[in-house]
DNA sequence: CGTTGCGTTGATCTCTATCAAAAAAGGTGG
DNA sequence: CCACCTTTTTTGATAGAGATCAACGCAACG
């Protein structure tokens, strides 16, 4: 793997010369972590934010009792935790790999000298922030008023793809996680997924859900 | 209106210095526009950004068919637009006042240069940002993971002053909007405050919340 | 006084979490 | 390829939290 040509491609650095890159290198290192392996914790000093590589990371909340509930699953080229350390906080909530995944590691200390060094760095990353701010709003408005019906509608519809005329969504997580992205559980996610079909609006075939009617879906997520 | 008080009482521009919202005011200017008006369109290049300091404003999307869908709406404190200034991109969608309104406008020349030079300010921006994300992720972990009775409780203990030894939470807005608040309905609110008073954590007399046992209340927030 | 809006209370119903268990889907090692 | 084990997903039955609907007391106000 290319470390160059990986930090090349993301958002944040797609505008360093190799020369940038270079420098920006001798700063950061790799973290290699198996499914399941905590990457961090709510409550950590939150000492360094990342970029994933390779696999998928999902950032989540526990309840006191145990109860998940996962805020956003980043993938490849994705930054995690970037808004944390501005702060000079600690981590607002808990980070694992949910695949086997590779991350690059990049401390506080030499982002703050990065931006110094070039501001553009920091347009970046703040219209990153803006974006998620609006993810946010978005998924607490989804939260209060949507049932889960409808926000597996949503679900569908956003993430799926048009394919030689058909709406294809492709589940790139266990139900198991989407069920907790939706802010629900597994067995409720089954029962709508269920409901859906029973209706005739999707069908499923080999972790694939195929949209065989989006204008109703659509009216069911209102 | 002071517009130095009101930019610090907004998210972006909080942790700024008296000298620095003097710079910024340098470069921003005071938009208003009535009930209707078009404030920018979708593809336009996006020249500026803007704050809400009253009123109400829409952002939508207008369909091949012409049909107009609402995306977001933005009162007051909220930024607008601000993803595709820092992105250098075009207006992804349009917006229009839909109350009488006025805006700050920050034109995208401005903030970068100031930045540029500047670049502490970046640092500043991006710490709100980060407050601001870190508020929400507490908000939605309120909403998806603790019942109604944890959330009154939190609420009633953020909102509490110490006076001669008691704590008392002023309810500041109606029952109704608390309700609203909380992520409720009046109906439910009402029960969760006589279930409390009823184990004898709070009493009320006019429009004021007697905290009697904080500790106990404590427990209950989790 | 009547009216209007807020807050409370009661009865009911709906949605979703929980608990339990079966079924399906992956591995793994022989 | 098969038997075995683990994990995921589905299905069923039940319970609980909170929304909804309806009614009533109460204060503000013309």
């Amino acid at each position: 793997m290319d470390i160059s040509k990986f930090l090349l491609s993301t958002f944040l650095f797609n505008s360093f010369s190799e020369k940038e890159i270079d420098l920006l290198i001798n700063s950061i290192s790799i973290k290699k972590v198996n499914k399941g392996v905590q990457i961090f914790s709510e409550g950590q000093e939150a000492s360094a934010f990342f970029i994933v590589i390779s696999g998928k990371v999902k950032i989540y909340k526990l309840s006191p009792d145990g109860k998940e509930h996962t805020l956003h699953i980043h993938g490849k080229g994705e930054t995690v935790a970037e808004a944390a350390i501005f702060d000079s906080m600690d981590y607002p909530a808990s980070c694992m790999a949910i695949e086997n995944s590779v991350l690059v590691r990049i401390p506080r200390e030499n982002i703050f000298s990065l931006i110094r060094k070039y501001p553009e760095l920091a347009f970046k990353m703040m219209s990153g922030y803006s974006r998620r701010l609006r993810q946010f709003v978005l998924k607490m408005e989804e939260l209060s008023l949507k049932d889960i019906k409808s926000r597996l509608a949503d679900y569908l519809l956003e993430n799926s793809v048009e394919k030689n005329g058909t709406l294809i969504c492709n589940l790139v997580y266990s139900k198991k996680e989407i069920a907790s992205l939706l802010g629900t559980i597994p067995e409720t996610l089954s029962r709508a997924l269920a409901f859906l079909k029973q209706k005739n609006l999707i069908s499923e075939e080999n972790n694939r859900i195929i949209i065989k009617d989006p204008e109703k879906l659509k009216l069911f997520s209102e």
